[in-house]
DNA sequence: AATGAATGAGCGTTCATTCAT
DNA sequence: GATGAATGAACGCTCATTCAT
């Protein structure tokens, strides 16, 4: 049972503590993690195979495995670094004092993100075993929960829906948005695209 | 003297001058059809083999692929059923005299067929390389623009975009509640969550 | 046994004694022959599929079988034509008197009807499974034995080898003349690059 | 540190510097190799399935094509060896000091490794298909023209053609030499049956 | 920490051929 | 004379995954 070698769990403490081999240990993550995000976004997610990643990141498969359980694992690592680029620039972009607009400016950051992410990492977050998005917990969904409880508070959201509830209704056109943005490759600019659909959402969270 | 090797497009007239042979051919192409249908709803798109479904319908892969593609081409048939379906039920379900109700109705049918299609369709549907979406001269879309106009000259929906600009907007929000409601394997009622984006899209129509 | 209905012989006379029918009949079976062999000329013999040459012929599967057992079948067909363009050719080019003078010109003729069939047809002609070549009654053979013994009773034709043993020396190397003018696509003149080689076989021919 | 994905390139180094599994690799992909020649000389090359292959040489279809990219790859490495053969056996046929004796001797070699290798391995290089033929740098081929240009210079082969022009013409003939013989099922002695033909090359490379 | 040889079920697809009509 | 629906064995090939080293 105890065949196989513990994964080395990322560990967040950065302290100087590191013999060389958790440096190259890290440095050899990242390698495999950075080629197979541009393979993905170049090629696609399903013509992208695990071969190829190796390859490319002139790293062994069984090396590759002793990182990652598999490729949707890449996908998942990245999509949960979404939640840490949503925290990272929070500040910066959600500055108002009104709620609603610190709504706006919230899903402006989101929208931002997805338009840096790019069409094929876009198409394989939308897809259909990929049920990351539905994790409740996630930063994301909690912190835009957070933002329209506190509208709701102050009174200038409608009590109309939960806060839940109004973050399923507003997650559910955004993905809408994404999608649509995806599916035409990406000839449009997705934040002036997101524009209407923000100010309409916020139209409907004051009604 | 009519001389034609392969696929047989399926023939308008139902005039009764079908020889035996045609029409057993028509039945069997149809068996293949409500057969693949059936279990890519029931197991899935990409767990439904072009073995099974020939093994089900006690049809050769030979026959499989002398009526259809691939496994794709049956969905791609089943999606171009929508028009039909759009049109066949148009009239009962878009009764008002209102504009806007008119647009509030269809798009009520339109989530519908969405629901009654079942999950794993939408899913395979709301797919990467799918871009039948795109077709701009569908029926679904340019009755949707059509109404959109027709409000816009009778004055209740505003002219803030174009018809097409519209439509588009209707269509982001739309698919990502669909897209939702198969992400969630269909576990709440897609007729009555899409009240409220309904709700929403009417009365930014008429801002 | 007798299911299968005998195929319609290609009738040599052509007296005027032909009902509408053989006249049809004819006609389809050409129409089939000259598709075919467009074809395979363009894009090679297993590149090109029965099914394929019945769509661009506007003949069904069926009628392909009725008037040949299959795709050889053509090219056999083809190949025999070899024989009666040379006979129809004979006279035009072969004039001189001389004997080894008079095989010169024949293998000049033989390389000049190479050169109009093209690369695709020499190409599936020299195919491991053709042994069409090994028909020692066939015309183009017989011809060039007796004009090898004519030469050889006038005695300007070396007695080394046999009539037959001549021939099979001579088709060995227009073979090989043959194939490599269709291994490089015919980029070149075939006909002035027999020339060397027939030149070399007639001073053989002579020692 | 000698990081490789795939397609382990065999290495020249025999040194004994190879752990326990390269060996065993090794020993894999040799049995691949002869149990695919063997079968292919037996029973022909469209006939013999990779299946087949796999089986006898009790390894899965994985390994195959982990070691070769296809079928044809297993023949075009058998290809590339005739190059080897003729390194090196050059030496132990190619013994006279006149240099038409000696390009003689050379194309004698050639035929022998044409009779060795057998009749299916023939057909099947002499396909359409296979280019390997053109490849100018290949080692016999160069190495003819070596001896043809030192002919030239030592007097003894005529200036006619270039020594890529003899090249060619030499090359055209022993391929339809070799191709009769497989033609014919390798039913008589190649390398006598040649005899005549490079007799009468030799006589044609002094004129 | 890293390797890479080995796996093999399973995939979609082709196509010459038949025969009842 | 002509049709074309139906066949199905057989094909080459992919790829995520494992584990002894």
């Amino acid at each position: 049972m105890a065949k196989k070698v513990s994964p080395p769990e990322q560990q967040q403490n950065k302290l100087p503590g590191l013999t060389s081999r958790q440096i190259r240990a890290r440095t050899t993550k990242k390698q495999i993690f950075d080629i197979a995000i541009t393979l993905i976004k170049k090629q696609g997610y399903a013509k992208t195979a695990i071969k190829d990643i190796c390859r490319k990141a002139s790293v062994s498969i069984g090396t590759f495995y002793y990182y990652y359980q598999g490729k949707q694992a890449i996908v998942n690592e990245l999509y949960l670094r979404a939640d840490q680029f949503l925290k990272d620039h929070f500040n910066s972009w959600v500055v108002s004092s009104n709620p609603v607009e610190r709504v706006k400016e919230y899903l402006a950051l989101y929208i931002h993100f997805v338009g840096l992410e790019g069409v094929d990492i876009v198409l394989n977050i939308y897809y259909p075993s990929n049920h990351l998005f539905l994790y409740e917990n996630r930063y994301m969904i909690t912190r835009l929960e957070d933002l329209i409880r506190e509208g709701q508070e102050e009174g200038s959201i409608s009590r109309k829906f939960t806060p839940q509830g109004w973050m399923r209704y507003i997650i559910t056109v955004l993905r809408g948005v994404a999608f649509d943005w995806a599916l035409r490759s990406g000839e449009y600019n997705i934040e002036e695209s997101a524009q209407a659909h923000i100010e309409c959402l916020a139209d409907y969270l004051r009604s």
